[in-house]
This record gives C-alpha cells, structure tokens and sequence, in this order.
DNA sequence: GTCTATATTTGGATAGAC
DNA sequence: GTCTATCCAAATATAGAC
C-alpha cells in the first residue's frame, strides 16, 4: 500500500501531517484539558483554521483516540516484551515496571493523556478498557511473583499491582525529559517500589540492575 | 429543634444548603468532568433549575473553589497534626502518609477534584500553589529523615516525597470506601513505601528460590 | 426559593471558493 | 491545502414573575 513518495514531510510552512497535528493537539489537551481545547485552539497552535484541521483529521475525538492508542500500544509492547523473557516472574514484574517508566517518558505525553481519560465515551472507555487489561497482566505478574516468593505474600497482588503503578503513573505530574536520564529515574522508581524508603542496610543484596 | 432556623436543613423537597449543592457538583465533577459538567447538570441533579441554582451559588468557578479547598484543608490539618509530634522526622513522615491516606478516604471525592486541577484559571492556580506547598513539607520532612537515618540516603528527597505521595494519591482512582476500612489501606501504604513490595525477610535473597 | 424566558458566547462541524 | 462564511447546538449567566 505505501507505494513511496506521498510520505508527507515537515517543511517550512503548513504542509502538515497527522502526526504534527496530532502531537499540537495532544500538547494543548494536557495544558488546558480536552474538553477546554477547542478545534480553533488545535487550528491555531499549528497556525492553520479550522476548516483546513479537519481537512486532516475527521474530528476532535479521533484525536483522542490516535494519542491515547499511541500510549497504551506503548505499555503493552512493553508487557509483551517481559512476557517473553525466560526468568522469575519477580525479575519480570521488576523489569515491566522498569519498562513502563521508559514507556511513560518517551511517550510522556500520550500517556499524560491516557491517563486523564475518564470513559464517557466510547473512545474513552475503549483506552480504561485497555488500561484494565494492563492491569490485569501487572497484578498476574505481581500474584506469581508472591507464589514464588519473591515478593512480600501479605498483601492482596490487585492492590499491590495499583499502588506500583499509582507511583510510576505519577510521574506524569512531574518528570520533565529535559532534566535527567529516564533510566535513572527508572532504577529509583524499582528500588523504592521493591526495597522500600527504608535505611539501605548493607547485610541485605538486592539484585538490582547492573544499569548504573 | 435547633436554637435558630438559619440553619438549611435537608428536607424532603428541595430546600437545599450550599452543602448539598457542592456534594451533587463534585460528585458530576469527578464523573464527568469540570468542563463536562454544565449548570444544568448540576441543577438537574438536584432536582431544580439552574436559576434556583444560582440563587445558592455564585458560579461554576466558585464550586470548584470550595470544593478543593475543602480537599487541602484537609491535607494541611494532617500535617499540623503531625508537626506537633514529638518523634522523630521518620516517625512523622509515616504517620502524615497515614494520615493523608485517611484524608484521602473521608474526603474522597474534594480530594479526587482537587488532583486533576490542572491550574488554568485562578482558582486552579491557587489549588496549584497549596499543592505545592503540602509537596514542601514533605520534602522536607523526607530530607530530616534521611539526616538522622531513618530513610534511605540515596535517592533526592524531593523524588522520594513525589514517588511516596503519587502513590498515596493514586488510591483515588480506585478506592471506593464501601469496600475495606481505610486504616488497613494506611497501613499497607505505609508498609510498602517504607519496606517495598520484597519480602518480609530476615534472611534476605534475590527471590529465586524455589516456590514456597 | 423556585420558576420561565432569554441574552450572549462559544464550540464542533460543513459548504464551497481558490 | 487552505481559506471565508455559516449552521446549529450547548453553555454560562441574568431578568423578572410567582
């Protein structure tokens, strides 16, 4: 199907593709909300009207559902990935949360705005439908990872699950990519969800990532 | 029979206080959206128009207003409580996550609204800012815990306060007071931002060991 | 305290010219 | 691909009667 050239390109002026229309409208979604943004609002950012905008796309709510596809596409790639590998479920509930805060930084604002979405409407519930998935897949790991013994057996996994990722989620309230290397921030992130803010204490060996 | 009638009482019919209005408002709120809601929702809510609605309240803006305050009242009272403690930083910071993780639960849906505030207009802002300054007290009370060893000294205190609190907050998104008393829940949050989700060990391994 | 209008603005979306 | 002009629906808020 993707025969060649028709691949559309930035250039100097308009010229626009979904993609640049789509990232002006995920960016103004997070500052102002969704609902506050309006189709001008889009138009205006990427310095075109309204009328060209849905030129390009067919409507605000397939904006929506483009980005927050964009988002969880990302988390799920990253499931698959652990899913694959040959070890302890404790190493791979380890290393998807690992992965996701890479996820959530490379695709910071498409998750941003996964992760603000209600389910009022259909595209809406589709992406909570999606996360409810991920999440199932998280406290799965999370049950297994308990039956071998690798993490603490004390606590229900769904909720040990949400509280994990209720921390990696809430990177999107402050982690900027300007300033420092999202897998500094990912090793902080494991070592706080699996060791605790306790006092480090020397007698005891984590088996951490070898990542500095 | 109350020594004077001033006091809105609930009644059968509408007779609403101010109180009503913000609980109906909030609950739209946090189902729907701020800029989803509209005054009509609102008054239709509660079983009135929007005209009688704006015979009780001054605006939109003023709800949220009232609402969100009601939220980081409610936070700065736990942090009161806890300065006046005689123990130590660590102890302290325990108990304000407990205590907020109980804020969080009695005042489930103000503190629901008050963290999806974006600060785009001057009640937002204001939220923002008291926000920021709860965020304050926890860094720093993070920063004397880890000056007199109680907490982990290698992780900045501000990430660790952020990490700690996004979890806490994240109890919003699916806690539902109906199910579990909350000072169980305080305890488990307590229990894994401070020991991390590895287990309960006296001799401590890498969690490889065979199940069970 | 509650109602029935209604003023005014803004938003999503389309038609059709260039 | 971009524009001007416009339609239509919905939202905040107010006026004024009962």
């Amino acid at each position: 199907m993707d025969t060649a050239r028709p691949v559309p390109r930035r250039r100097g002026r308009p010229g626009h593709d979904v993609d640049a229309v789509l990232a002006a409208a995920v960016r103004l979604f997070n500052t102002h909300g969704y609902d506050a943004t309006s189709m001008f609002d889009v138009a205006e950012a990427l310095g075109i009207t309204k009328s060209t905008l849905y030129h390009h796309v067919s409507g605000k709510e397939q904006l929506l559902a483009m980005a927050v596809d964009r988002a969880v596409d990302g988390l799920f790639e990253a499931a698959a990935r652990v899913r694959d590998a040959e070890t302890t479920a404790t190493v791979r509930l380890k290393e998807l949360v690992r992965s996701s805060v890479l996820v959530l930084a490379q695709r910071l604002e498409f998750v941003t705005l996964l992760l603000r979405v209600r389910g009022n409407t259909e595209v809406e519930q589709h992406a909570l439908a999606r996360r409810r998935e991920f999440d199932a897949l998280v406290t799965e790991l999370a049950r297994q990872a308990q039956a071998e013994g690798g993490i603490r057996a004390d606590v229900d996994p769904a909720t040990a699950a949400r509280l994990l990722f209720g921390m990696v989620n809430s990177l999107v309230e402050w982690y900027r990519p300007e300033r420092g290397r999202p897998e500094a921030l990912a090793d902080t992130v494991v070592q706080l969800a699996f060791d605790g803010l306790r006092t480090i204490d020397t007698t005891t060996d984590r088996g951490d990532q070898p990542e500095q």
